[in-house]
DNA sequence: GTTCCTGCAAAAGCTTTGCAGAAGA
DNA sequence: TCTTCTGCAAAGCTTTTGCAGGAAC
């Protein structure tokens, strides 16, 4: 798993420190979509001389690099993920919790962007989840 | 129109001050997407007194009203734009316009949220404008 | 050996909060 | 009159920055 992040960050050029790689662990588990903090006390038992600082820093470098997104649905806080393709976010206004969902991004039209050059596109939907309707 | 921005307030039960009616003018003008910085500049010269914790505080009642959304694309900034029906909002990573594009946002297929009660759809794009292009 | 990261601490920004006086209903 | 809002100032957070030592290549 290691062998494997370490590659990933070489191959976008970003160097491959223990707490790049762990950072990058933390961000890429399943359906997870932390903030700095959870990050920060998910690492921090682990790696006791982990500076927050540095989780600012590297996660900028990764979505600078391409291999995290930001996720900020109604920018009350920041989350991040492991880029993939073809989901969508959906917040619960009540628990906050994220959950992805399978849309086919790229399958849906739009009109005047004619002279644009699209990089990345997202879809955020917020509402209530089934744990909160009960 | 300040008449008719008085009652608009009025119908979500959100109490017509002239702070607010002029908040409510600012973020309602056409493809304008302001920060709370920018309000608060647009503003401060006709209204001297105007605090920038009141345009907070007013833009939160606003949002839950739900006469004003969140414009949050890549967490860089927080901005604010009058509920419209059928747009997505373009972000160019060059100069950080934003621009409005149309789109059927519920014509949008997707999978996975069958329990849920979905409130809002936001589709956000990001990359360069022709304006930056060029 | 160089280059670039990390940790620490301090600084800078942004947003919220508490309270007294003012304005809306 | 009663309720709610505004302005001001201060507090509370989050995020960024500078620098010395250390790790990656």
């Amino acid at each position: 798993m290691i062998e494997h992040l370490s590659s990933v960050l070489k191959e976008k050029g970003v160097r491959a420190s223990y707490q790049r790689i762990r950072i990058l662990e933390a961000v890429s588990q399943k359906d997870t979509h932390p903030t700095v903090d959870e990050i920060f006390r998910l690492l921090s038992s682990e790696i006791p001389s982990l500076a927050k600082a540095t989780i600012y820093n590297t996660l900028h470098t990764f979505v600078d690099a391409g291999l995290v997104r930001v996720v900020s649905i109604d920018g009350d806080e920041l989350r991040y993920d492991s880029v993939t393709a073809n989901h969508g976010h959906f917040k619960c206004n009540s628990c906050g919790t994220i959950y992805n969902f399978r849309i086919e991004i790229d399958s849906i039209p739009y009109q005047g962007l004619n002279q644009f050059e699209i990089a990345e596109k997202n879809v955020y939907f917020s509402g209530l989840c089934p744990k909160c309707l009960i």
